[in-house]
DNA sequence: CTAGTAATGCTCGGATCGAGCACAAGTAGC
DNA sequence: GCTACTTGTGCTCGATCCGAGCATTACTAG
């Protein structure tokens, strides 16, 4: 007779921009284990639907109301939770997007990028970070056709970047043993070199899946406008959404989409900011939406080589 | 104390294309209701991930062994399973992708659009449906501006049609009363008229939500190939595409996305169809993932009204 | 041999996109 | 008040991509 009783929990990816850097919400763990996402059960008597029970815990726990929430993916793995015995462990991984904001006591932000270094690549730290992990992971595939041609095409080498494959790239490296998640799992010894900053149990993985997705939908839908404040300027606007997806857009062009898509509409007032000529200040315009399918930022075509 | 041991089982989306039709295996029940998508529980002692449990239960219940398998969505309402008592039911359904074949005693295939209609807009049937069912839309959307707005973006009425958005369409006829599990759901009396066969449970959501997916990842994912026999013609190819896009595609044009993505090769073997020149029989190139990144039949770009 | 049908090759104009130039409108330093 | 610098904003141009159609090829049916 198999047992069918999980026990489910429900996994938030906070994600905000500030300072032209998206940051993700984590809770420390009081032993000095890597802080993971902050996460709460599943009330099955209470709970009237997976989303509700999210924003319900969420703001008990972290003290932040979200408005934008977005289911992610199930993680079922029996390698989840306690390693060995106690029960089966499901977490339902969720998205949500919030305004810069202070959280409650015992949470904190963390720089996406702390996580994956390797992901940004603005302002050239593509240069510094790929020549440290580019050597590895080639030695990795040396010799073995199908692995070169993965690291080639996820991690851009010799072919285009795409942003979105932040869940591929992160389990390329998992497979490598370039992270330390691989090693604690295994139980094998921890790597002389790993990449970025790790997460408990499979967190990591969870955020790396976030942003994929995150970025992903960014190009199709106005999920921008959920980080950013009521009002701002266009050049706020694009770094935040360079901070997301990790790359320089062409500020011509941006305005461009901005402008077709009609997703904002000056506020009249201008902002004089830290030198050089006072920029229009827009607020979103949400009826978009409801106007037009796919209004979003579509990524730039990937260059041919 | 919250009570936090739930139900969980698998619901499975199994998709194939047979005479130009997408298909999904449902299972009946003997009790006259609707058929329900074929569901497994999860074995929480055995199953070592959710998509091994997933192909696990799969080829016992319904004898077909499926080589694409994907996560869908986790669905939770509590609405879901024995309305009112019972435990706490979570879904997690997947998408499967088969070549057609003929599956066990107890099983059977539907043809998609039976269960959304409005869904197949090739050879002219955009008219017979939406003229049914727009005036109902309309009807119920009078007067309210957002309602409208809705109405007019997920159906395509006076803007281009997308067809991604069939879990929106879906929702919104549910909203609008116009699917017979509305009425089932909330108790009240049946429509007058309802559009599309309805299944059990939620499944006609999740089967909602698969179809979606499946088209939005036919753009940027081979996924096509898991549906076709080893080797096809490319008016096959085409018409499996469409089948599944539920709109025709420009032969000519079709032909230069296969050929500038070098995703088939051709084995030199011609087939003599039924009148006509004969056509190039063609295999996949599954070398393809390896080499480029987004390999798929892009969507063709909507037109501006 | 002719008509019909499907496969295949090719072309052309419009839309979109990447990339840059040029100018506008401020601030900071002298 | 002038100059240098910084940032915002408008515009243009060539490359590419895409929609749509014409023309030709290679077969079947009568």
């Amino acid at each position: 007779m198999p047992t069918n009783q999980v026990y489910v929990s429900l996994d938030a990816v906070i994600v905000t921009v500030s300072a032209n850097e998206p940051n993700i919400l984590v809770v420390d763990r009081s032993d000095g284990q890597p802080p993971i996402l902050p996460s709460g059960p599943l009330d099955a008597d209470e709970d009237e639907t997976l989303e509700l029970a999210v924003r319900r815990w969420l703001s008990l726990q972290t003290g932040i109301t979200v408005s934008y929430v977005e289911q992610l993916y199930t993680f079922g793995d029996r390698r989840r939770g306690a390693a060995g015995g106690g029960e089966r462990q499901l977490a339902v991984g969720y998205i949500a997007l919030v305004p810069e904001e202070t959280p409650s006591e015992g949470s904190l932000w963390v720089g996406t990028y702390e996580l994956f270094p390797w992901e940004d690549r603005r302002f050239g730290r593509r240069d510094v970070l790929l020549n440290d992990l580019a050597p590895r992971l080639t030695e990795w595939a040396r010799g073995d056709a199908l692995r070169e041609g993965r690291v080639q095409i996820t991690f851009g080498l010799g072919a285009p970047w795409d942003p979105i494959r932040v869940l591929e790239r992160y389990e390329l490296l998992y497979e490598a043993g370039l992270v330390e998640e691989q090693s604690t799992d295994e139980g094998g010894p921890a790597p002389q070199t790993s990449f970025g900053r790790p997460l408990g149990v499979d967190h990591r993985r969870i955020v790396a899946t976030a942003l994929g997705r995150l970025r992903g939908k960014l190009t199709y839908r106005p999920v921008i406008f959920e980080v950013m404040p009521d009002t701002f300027t266009l050049t706020e606007l694009q770094r935040s959404v360079e901070a997301l997806l990790g790359m320089e857009l062409h500020k011509q062009n941006f305005r461009r989409i901005v402008d077709r898509g009609e997703l904002v509409e000056a506020t009249g007032e201008h902002r004089s900011s830290t030198g050089g000529r006072p920029a229009g200040l827009y607020r979103f315009r949400s009826e978009v939406a409801s106007e037009r399918p796919q209004p979003g930022f579509p990524l730039p075509r990937p260059k041919a080589l």
